[in-house]
DNA sequence: TTCCGAATAT
DNA sequence: AATATTCGGA
């Protein structure tokens, strides 16, 4: 087992005491109240009752705190901003609270990254135990490194920095660290690096789009141009393809339905089911790609992806929020849906040891799953480091991968399934099946696994989640589809 | 010189 | 499949 005060966590001599703290909630009241019950535990704490303020803190010393926890509801600035900055900034775990315990928000929380939900009124035993996140994360980070390590064990020369170049200034935060001597972790593309980047490359408009801008607008400063160049290369032939089945469709009688792709696998088939458009789109590819391309430029692609979202999406497409909207619309098209009604695949949770060798073995870290769902060769779900492969269920099935996008969130390793923050799309979560989410109320209050053998598990997370068929939504990660 | 993007490599 | 790297050309 590893030896949990090697690493070199702060203070790792009295390790949960002194854990450093930084409390935010605009409610004074509270703030006490929290504060009091924090030292009880021996922690180190530091209020603050403004979001802004607390973010000002942060970025001061991004090494002051180990833990955030805030309150959801501020006036000076969403909790929720709050986390997502922190989890961009300095990937601190953040424990998000609030009164109500709306499913909505707490899921909201989730996603954004909280790594607990706490309601209020907090009691000590919720205290008490909050350090279990900063060791998870931990962990977690050394196994990264470790992984790493070992994947990367070859390509050890490496591009030595020449001259003075911008070296990405690496937020020791994200794992990109290349610190002792040679790793080059590959990025990986979350939806939320993703979004970012649609983001940008909307803001700057088809035409003028280079992955130098983007990389500007994205303010991701680990990334590399050349990441983005990569990215940009694939979003565009993502584009083209879309629009191409569009083109096709629209050919083929337009006939919107908007079923065509559905994922009946068997069912009757439709006319214009895919075998036809999948070979002529691939033969055509190669050629018509810098056509399309521009084509799609000039429509306008809001248009296009109203089209594809039509009767994939009940209700009229919204246009509010128009960039985080047009971000995802593109992604949205037919080559995905928004829910789908197979039960969480089956999560079956390795001890630290069984994935270790896993990776030695240079085995997919791939945890074993159980693909519910059709044809389907996938492997559902990574619950790993890195995310080698999304299913390539291009024309019916979704998606759930989980990444370590979520690396600090709620179940620690096991994580949520990558959707993520679409904002007004939590309406379409199937509400049936929700009406008790296992986020609610369970939490990681009493459980002692962290310390015990088996620091990646989440024992009863895995029967309540699998358990029923809760359903999942899915968020088209377009690209992310092959 | 820096940036692009297609092609190709891993 | 997903991302990185290369390389000829603006």
């Amino acid at each position: 087992m590893m030896d949990l005060c090697g690493f070199s966590s702060p203070r790792s001599d009295c390790f949960p005491a002194g854990l450093r703290v930084l409390v935010v909630d605009d409610d004074p009241t509270w703030l006490k109240i929290l504060e009091k019950m924090l030292k009880k535990c021996n922690y180190e704490v530091t209020t603050c009752n403004l979001a802004r303020e607390a973010l000002d803190l942060l970025r001061e010393r991004k090494d002051r705190f180990d833990i955030v926890i805030s309150d959801v509801n501020m006036p000076d600035m969403d909790g929720f901003k709050l986390l997502e900055q922190v989890g961009l900034e300095m990937d601190l775990p953040v424990i998000m609270m609030s009164v109500d315990g709306e499913t909505r928000r707490v899921m909201k929380g989730v996603q954004h990254g909280a790594c607990d939900y706490l309601l209020k009124p907090i009691r000590m035993k919720e205290l008490r135990n909050i350090w279990q996140h900063v060791l998870r994360k931990r962990i977690h980070e050394v196994r990264d490194i470790e992984v790493e390590e070992i994947y990367t064990m070859r390509n050890v020369t490496e591009q030595q920095s020449d001259d003075g170049k911008k070296k990405r200034k690496d937020t020791s935060a994200n794992k990109n660290d290349d610190s002792s001597s040679s790793k080059k972790s590959r990025v990986v593309w979350t939806v939320d690096l993703h979004q970012k980047f649609v983001k940008a490359v909307n803001q700057i408009g088809l035409d003028k789009v280079g992955p130098k801008k983007v990389l500007d607008l994205m303010g991701v400063t680990w990334l590399t141009r050349e990441n983005v160049a990569s990215h940009l290369q694939k979003y565009r032939l993502y584009l083209s393809r879309l629009q191409m089945e569009n083109e096709l469709k629209a050919t083929l009688g337009g006939i919107k339905s908007s079923n065509i792709y559905s994922k009946d696998h068997s069912s009757t088939n439709v006319c214009l089911q895919n075998p036809l458009s999948q070979t002529s789109i691939t033969m055509q590819q190669k050629i018509v790609t810098n056509e399309s391309y521009k084509n799609l430029n000039q429509k306008d692609d809001s248009k296009i992806c109203e089209e594809n979202m039509n009767g994939i999406i009940s209700g009229p497409t919204k246009t509010k929020k128009a960039l985080l909207g047009d971000v995802k619309d593109p992604m949205k098209s037919n080559t995905s849906r928004l829910s789908f009604g197979h039960s969480l695949p089956k999560i079956e949770v390795q001890s630290w040891q069984e994935e270790k060798s896993h990776f030695q073995a240079d085995k997919p870290r791939v945890a074993s799953i159980e693909p519910s769902y059709g044809n389907t060769k996938s492997q559902g779900i990574e619950r790993v480091t890195k995310v080698e492969s999304t299913a390539a269920l291009f024309s019916v099935q979704p998606q759930l991968t989980y990444r370590h996008a979520f690396e600090h969130n709620l179940f620690g390793d096991v994580a949520g399934p990558s959707y993520r923050l679409w904002e007004d799309e939590l309406n379409c979560f199937p509400s049936q099946g929700f009406s008790d989410p296992p986020y609610a109320d369970y939490g990681y209050h009493g459980s002692q696994e962290l310390i015990a053998d088996v620091p990646y598990h989440s024992l009863n997370f895995d029967s309540d989640y699998t358990s029923d068929s809760l359903e999942y939504p899915v968020i088209d990660q377009g690209l992310f589809i092959a």
